[in-house]
Order: C-alpha cells, then structure tokens, then sequence
DNA sequence: ATACAAATTTGAAATCATTACAAAATTACA
DNA sequence: TGTAATTTTGTAATGATTTCAAATTTGTAT
C-alpha cells in the first residue's frame, strides 16, 4: 500500500483531493481505463467531479512522467498508471487490452536506437487474442 | 516506378480511380499524413472526391495489409504506404513523425513475443528531436 | 485567524476527427 | 443492353477532446 500523495510529490505533482483519486484509481485499475470510465467510477464518491478535471489531471501525469498514455486504441487514449516495462497488444476481435511482457534487454535494446531525446518508448501489437483465436 | 494498379491487385484490392490516386499519394509521400492532409492535396485534380472515400479506401487498405496505421499523433489518425521494418519517434516540440530504422533482428525478436495472432508490430517512441534540442 | 494571490476545479460551449447512412454514380458481366 | 453489385459521395450525427472564464480551494504573509 503505497502513499499516494508521497507518490505524487516524488514527480513534483502537488496532491489535491481529485489528483489522488484519479492516481489511486491508475494504480488500483491496471485496465488502461479511458477517460469517461475513469469519471463515471470516481463519480459516485465525487459527485462534483468534472470530466475536465480528470482531462488536465491526465495531461499533467503524463508531462511528469508519472504516467504512460497509450495510443493502442485509435478510438480514444487509454491510461497506464504501470510503469514497469511491459508492452501492449490489442486484440481487433474484443477489443480487450493485454498486458505483454518484455524482457529488459530487449526494451533496452529498442530504447537506445533512435538518435534524439526519447521520452516515451511504446511498443504496441495488435491482432486476434489467443481467446478469440479459439473461438472462430 | 511501380504499377499502381497491380500493386493494389495483389493486396486483393480492385483498383478504382479513387483508390489509386490514394496508394499512389501515399507512396509518393512518405510524410505519414492524415485524411485532411491527403484530401486537400488530392482535391484540385479530383473535384468530386470526398472525405469519406478517404476514409473508406485507407480502412480496405489497412485491412488488406496495404498500409499501416500509425496511432502515435493521438490527435488524428497518420497513413505510412512504407511497409517496410520501421519505427516511428514524434517529437512533442515541432510535431514531426521521423523513420527510424529498426535492426530486423530486434524487430522479429520484438514481434514474436506476443502468445497471440499478431498482426500488426508498431514501435514508437516520442521525446524531443535532434533538431529542438539543439535550439531549446 | 484574515486577507490576498496563486493554483485548481468546474461546467458549458466549441471544435474537430471520424462514422453512419442513404442516394447517386460507376462497374462487372450475363 | 440491362441488371445487380460495387463504389463514391455529401450531409448529418456522433463522440472525444479542448477552450475558457467563473467559482472554488489552497498557500502564505501579516
């Protein structure tokens, strides 16, 4: 259980009430959430809440690098609050999110090949899912 | 110089007039563009064509494997009729799309990770260019 | 505590890429 | 040549995201 405000400050975000919620809710729900199912669940326990909020929230994560924002699925952005190294398949028959593991000296690899200043490396696949594979 | 029309044949594609002004355009304009990019470059010498042919051939195409999709601009959807092993890096400063050349020994050890039907591998990396960093 | 400035949140309205859809045009082929 | 299938077109709808200015909250000096 980690202090999600220490969390916060450590990338220089200043914790407020929406902020902490909107951070707890990533860490709590590694289901690259989009926006809307990111306010419709926090809704309920905060009724005042603002899709805007939760828009500038976002932005300000991922300026700070607390974040990952993903660009897997061209219908809207989704939201990582893992940042372990890991890659991202998309499955175009359910449209579910995998997880994909990838070795460090892999990522590394693909890390360091470009000659300017990365920030951000995304390695995303998509296809038909094992499940969806079984069934038609 | 390559024949259009047979190069859409052996994706499967009927050739239409549309359809290849649109290859053809993406073939000789590797800059990644969007719908409106593409639309209004085309327009003077096809009065009557429309958005949504736009949209409707890059979707036949991308599902027969013609071109590849590039989700990295989470602003707008970027065509690449490069099938080529590459990757892409944005840069968030000016907002140029650069190739980035990616070892097909990386690549292949990237694309087989995944214990699904992959169809399509994307890697893309996003940060400052060589270009802004040297002048910020 | 109090007051003021700075930072943050909010909600309504605007924007803009994309999709839906049905009519019109074109093409394939019997 | 006629008819069905395919393709294109334009308008209207959708839906995610952004803009913006007012309202609220927070930080800090007094």
């Amino acid at each position: 259980m980690v202090d999600i405000a220490l969390h916060l400050r450590s990338h220089g975000i200043r914790p407020s009430i929406q902020r902490m919620a909107i951070m707890e809710y990533l860490m709590s729900h590694p289901t690259h959430p989009t926006v809307d199912v990111i306010y419709c669940d926090l809704l309920p326990s905060m009724p005042t809440l603002s899709r805007t909020t939760i828009y500038n929230t976002l932005e300000l994560f991922r300026e700070k690098g607390a974040i990952r924002v993903l660009n897997i699925d061209n219908k809207t952005t989704r939201y990582d609050g893992d940042l372990s190294i890991h890659a991202h398949f998309l499955c175009r028959k359910c449209g579910k999110i995998y997880d994909i593991d990838i070795p460090e000296s892999v990522y590394m690899k693909v890390k360091l090949i470009p000659k300017h200043h990365v920030d951000q490396t995304e390695i995303n696949y998509s296809g038909t899912c094992s499940e969806c594979e079984a069934f038609f």
